[in-house]
DNA sequence: GTTGAGCGTT
């Protein structure tokens, strides 16, 4: 984690040229209330300098976002974050309320019209952003638990670890809200699993600690979904192609008197079969639909 | 492409 000491403000590095602020205050909503927000720009050229200042409303969202948007891809980019060294953008405190030197002056006595303008700028931002983009996004994400007391631990470890504290009740019920929110809201399911892979790696290894799955099973997901689509296609055809040939092998097979016998069967009229006690029915029926339209 | 532009004082 971040060797700087944590604050409410952290810096966002590594951001592609193109995205607009409204993008990064996408991203940064996604962790946390986000207070105010500012993407750098070259006075000269007016392109973005790749790196912004987000100000969250509270200390843990800051602290989740270091933590979370730290491997965010975004373009071909990876965003870097850490908590700002510098200090706040609205009112000018650091966060360490004891012995706090590192604001300047004039921060402290910052104007308030300045404030103002700047705040109503974010809010501007904000409604501008919400509009845009409200309909698919999933709402902030709890912060999580701080892991640096398990330095050495990776985060599947952590996951492992916490997972294995559960009873199998709590597994189980762990599984079955997944899989209520993937049938009720498919898409935003798919979303969420994406935009947390923490979440999906519990998932499957929840659904691996209750049996419900095996390895060679998870197996077959791992493979990309053109290929599934692939192999579901070559799978019907091969299945199409016997069908048929086990059709007319048997019709080869038959003798002459059983073809006959069968021709006579699926030539019979519609009130001729319903009159037949059910079981029968069911026969005749089977072999009109597989006879139908091979026997001559 | 890795840490901030600016106003001008209750």
């Amino acid at each position: 984690m971040s060797d700087i000491k944590p604050s409410k403000v952290i810096y966002v590095g590594s951001i592609p040229y193109d995205q607009t602020e409204e993008q990064v205050l996408e991203i940064a909503k996604s962790v946390g209330p986000v207070v105010d927000l500012k993407l750098l720009f070259d006075k000269e050229t007016g392109k973005s300098k790749g790196y912004a200042f987000v100000e969250y409303s509270d200390l843990e969202s800051a602290q989740s976002a270091v933590r979370n948007l730290s491997r965010y891809n975004i373009g071909n980019r990876t965003l870097k974050c850490n908590f700002s060294n510098e200090t706040t953008l609205l009112n000018g405190n650091n966060n360490n309320n004891n012995n706090v030197i590192s604001g300047t002056i004039t921060d402290s006595v910052l104007g308030d019209n300045r404030k103002k303008i700047r705040n109503n700028k974010f809010k501007q931002l904000q409604s501008q952003s919400q509009s845009q983009s409200q309909s698919q996004t999933i709402p902030p994400l709890p912060p999580g638990i701080e892991l640096s007391n398990n330095a050495q631990q990776s985060a599947s470890d952590v996951i492992t670890t916490e997972l294995n504290k559960l009873d199998r009740k709590r597994l189980l019920n762990l599984v079955k809200d997944a899989k209520k929110m993937s049938t009720m809201n498919p898409t935003l399911m798919k979303t969420l699993l994406k935009e947390t892979p923490q979440l999906s790696y519990a998932l499957v290894e929840a659904a691996l600690l209750l049996g419900l799955t095996g390895s060679s099973q998870l197996q077959t997901l791992l493979v990309d979904d053109g290929k599934i689509d692939q192999l579901q296609q070559q799978k019907t055809k091969i299945e199409n192609k016997n069908k048929n040939k086990n059709n007319n092998k048997n019709l080869e097979e038959l003798t002459l008197e059983q073809r006959e016998l069968i021709k006579e069967v699926i030539n019979m009229s519609d009130d001729q079969v319903n009159i037949l006690p059910d079981d029968k029915k069911s026969v005749i029926l089977q072999l009109k639909a597989l006879y139908g339209n091979n026997i001559v």
